[in-house]
DNA sequence: AGTGCGGCCTGTCCGC
DNA sequence: TGCGGACAGGCCGCAC
């Protein structure tokens, strides 16, 4: 589900109902998730301190006194506060009970997000130590996506949705950016000049920004930190909308299948 | 080394 | 109304 916009409006929603509270207990329902929640971590964690709360990727990091709460909403979770006396519903997996008498809910309804605590620092840890940069990054521009994407025969899309290469970026984020920059999501990455992933950095960075702003996108279920959804939906220029005009040149909207993923584009605009 | 696919899950929607 | 199958916002780990 949730692309580094709406992970970015989580950790903005949830941040300030978490700063300089003091965890007391950490209630697990279902800890079979992607990867299991470690058996020891609610006591690992209680009756720390929240330092921070962070965003590296698509996950959160809630920074504790001693240790690093890592959260990742997968396809379909959510993580928002709730009143302490809200009861839980069927995915409601988790809750952290706060010196506040808020709760922080964690909701995932297939379990591919995960949920771990990790004891050093959380950027070596296993599942964010080989990361690509971020799209704000500074070094994320056009020369860094041309150097990277010298003899690669994978299509751009797959490219610039691989983390190794940038972080952040889903299926609708890379449609989106793809659109903007006019490049055909199959392309082969290696054969796009060092201009046009100028560009493509540039849509990216405006895509993300943009949807952030709305609060991201909620085609379902996505809700914020503070339980509300996103707008960002409707300013979408091609996902979901296989088979409508462009809303610049009138032309279809095309849908195929890319590496399993739903792919849509203009066929007039991007080449 | 780079590429593409299977699999982890539940919920929803569509056609029969 | 029920059922099977396809599909959904992610991404690791494994074959080739």
């Amino acid at each position: 589900m949730p692309e580094l916009p709406e992970v970015e409006t989580t950790k903005n929603g949830i941040k300030p109902y978490l700063i300089g509270q003091t965890i007391e207990t950490v209630i697990v329902r279902q800890r079979l998730l992607r990867w299991p929640i470690p058996q020891e971590l609610p006591e690992r964690v209680k009756g720390q301190r929240i330092d921070s709360v962070l965003r590296r990727a698509k996950y959160i990091l809630i920074n504790l006194q001693q240790g690093t709460l890592i959260v990742h909403l997968g396809m379909s979770g959510s993580l928002w506060i709730v009143e302490s006396s809200t009861m839980p519903n069927k995915h409601d997996h988790v809750d952290i009970l706060l010196t506040n008498r808020c709760r922080l809910r964690y909701r995932d309804p297939r379990r591919f997000g995960t949920l771990l605590w990790t004891e050093n620092d959380p950027r070596q840890h296993r599942l964010l130590v080989s990361l690509g940069p971020e799209p704000f990054d500074d070094h994320f521009n056009g020369d860094y996506l041309y150097q990277h994407s010298k003899n690669r025969t994978i299509s751009v899309k797959s490219f610039i949705m691989d983390s190794h290469t940038v972080v952040g970026i889903g299926n609708i984020y890379a449609n989106e950016a793809l659109f903007r920059a006019a490049i055909h999501p199959k392309r082969r990455a290696g054969r796009i000049s060092k201009q046009r992933y100028q560009k493509l950095t540039e849509s990216i960075r405006f895509v993300l920004q943009e949807a952030i702003s709305q609060g991201g996108t909620t085609l379902r279920d996505f809700v914020n930190g503070e339980g509300k959804p996103g707008y960002f939906q409707q300013t979408l220029q091609v996902y979901n909308r296989g088979g409508e005009k462009c809303r610049y040149c009138k032309n279809k909207i095309r849908e195929i299948r890319l590496n399993q993923r739903s792919t849509f584009y203009c066929i007039q605009c991007q080449r």
